[in-house]
DNA sequence: GTCTGAGGCAAACGATCGTTTGAATCGTAC
DNA sequence: GTACGATTCAAACGATCGTTTGCCTCAGAC
C-alpha cells in the first residue's frame, strides 16, 4: 500500500527478497517465493542480479551504507567539537545505537524494519553468505572503539572489547526480533517506540561500561 | 576421535545432526549430509525419528533439560538460604549465565559447544521449528525474574524486562558464535575461558542492572 | 519501414530435497 | 533349524531447488 505502485522489476524483487530473507533466512527462501511475491517472472532475478547469492548481496548493499553512514556521521559530529569537549559515554552510545534502533522501528517504512531484522539475523549466525555484511558492521564498531575508550578511560582495551561485544549482542537481538521483548514483557515494553528502547539501553549500557575492570 | 567408537546409530545421527544444524541451520542442513557424516544409511533417520523436524526436536530435547535444570538448581540453592539471606545480584547473574557459558566452552565435550551454538542461533531467529526451544528457555528466564527483582528492588518490572532482554541478547551472541569476540579483539579476549567471559559479563550486567530507572 | 537491444515470458534443465518402499541382514527365543 | 521382530540397506518416489534456454514484446535509432 505504498504511494508508488509503479516500481521497477528490480526494486520489486529487492523488496520481496528483503522480506523473505529476513523472515526465513537465506536457505529458507526460494527464488520462486521471491518472484511470486514480487509478481515478476522467475528468470528476472537472474537477468537483473545473476544468482541467488548476488541477489542477497544486493539486498543488503541497498541499505547498509545509509545506516552506517548515519552512525559514523553522528560520531564525526561528536568528535568535531574538539578535544576540549570530549563526547560523553551516553553520547557515543546514542550515536552507535540510535540510528540502528530507530530505523528498525520506523512505522512509515516497513522495508527498513525488515532490513534490520536481516542484519540482526546475520549478526547472530555464522552463515557463509553473510560475512561481507558482518564485516561492514564490524568496521563501524572499530571506528567507534577509540571514542568509547576515551569516554571510559579506566578500561583496558580488553575490557572494552568484551563490553562492546555484549552491547552488540543486545542490539542484534533487539533488531532481529523486535516483537519479542513486547511479548515476553506482556506488553509492558513497547518495541514500536525506538526512543524508549534506546533510552533504556543507553542507561543500562552506560553503567555497565562504567563498571570497574575485573580484578583477577 | 572420541574414545567411544561404538555408538548406536541413533546417537551417531544425533551427534551429526547437532553439529550440522548448529553450523548451517535447519534449512541449510540436509538429511543426506547428516547420515553421511554419521556413517549411517539415509533411511535410518526416518526409522529412528520419523522426520527431519522430529530429528531436530530430538537434538535439542537431548540436552536442553540438563542445562536448564542446572540453572534452576543453582537458583533454588540461592533461594533456599532463606529470606534473611537474599541472594545478591551477582549470585543470581552467576546462576543465570554460568551453566550456559561454561557448557558452551567445554573443551572435553564438543557436543555441548555445538548445542549451545544451536541455542544461540535459535534465540536470535524467529524460525518456526525453534519455537519450543525458545519457550523452554523463556520459562527459565521467567523463573529468574522475581529473583532479579528482589536483587534490584529499585527497578520497575518494565525496567527489568528491558534489562533482562539486553542480557539474554549478550548471552545468545556469545554462545551462538564463541570465536567472534576472540577474532574481533585480535586475541585479547579468550573465548575458550568461560570463567573469564562470565566474570566480565557479570560485572558489566550487574552495574547495568543497578543503573537508575529512566526518568521520563 | 528496419534494425537493435533491453527486458519479460513459459518451459525445461539437472541436481538435490524429504520421504517411502521392499528386500536383506541381524540377534534371539523357541 | 526355524520363526520373528528389530534394524540396515540400496533404490526409487514426487517435489522443489537454482539456473538456463529460446522466443516474445516493444520502445527508440536510423
Amino acid at each position: 500500500m505504498t504511494t508508488q505502485t509503479a516500481k521497477s522489476t528490480k526494486d520489486r524483487i529487492l523488496d520481496a527478497a528483503e522480506a523473505l530473507f529476513a523472515e526465513h533466512g537465506y536457505d529458507g527462501t526460494s527464488l520462486r517465493g521471491v518472484t511470486g511475491q514480487a509478481g515478476v517472472n522467475l528468470a528476472a532475478v537472474h537477468y537483473h542480479f545473476g544468482s541467488k547469492a548476488a541477489l542477497f548481496e544486493a539486498v543488503f548493499r541497498r541499505r547498509v551504507e545509509d545506516v552506517n553512514a548515519e552512525r559514523l556521521s553522528k560520531l564525526d559530529e561528536l568528535e568535531a567539537r574538539g578535544p576540549e569537549h570530549p563526547p560523553s559515554l551516553e553520547e557515543v552510545l546514542e550515536a552507535f545505537l540510535g540510528p540502528v534502533l530507530r530505523l528498525s522501528a520506523r512505522r512509515d517504512d516497513e522495508g527498513w524494519r525488515r532490513f534490520m531484522q536481516l542484519v540482526g539475523r546475520c549478526n547472530s549466525v555464522s552463515g557463509e553468505h553473510m560475512e561481507p555484511l558482518r564485516q561492514v558492521f564490524q568496521q563501524v564498531a572499530a571506528r567507534f572503539f577509540p571514542a568509547f575508550l576515551r569516554a571510559v578511560p579506566h578500561l583496558r582495551e580488553k575490557d572494552l572489547y568484551y563490553r562492546l561485544h555484549f552491547l552488540i549482542g543486545s542490539m542484534s537481538t533487539l533488531i532481529a526480533d523486535p516483537l519479542r521483548i513486547q511479548i515476553h514483557s506482556e506488553g509492558l515494553c513497547r518495541s514500536d517506540d525506538p526512543d524508549e528502547v534506546l533510552r533504556h539501553l543507553v542507561i543500562y549500557a552506560a553503567e555497565g561500561f562504567r563498571a570497574p575492570t575485573p580484578v583477577r
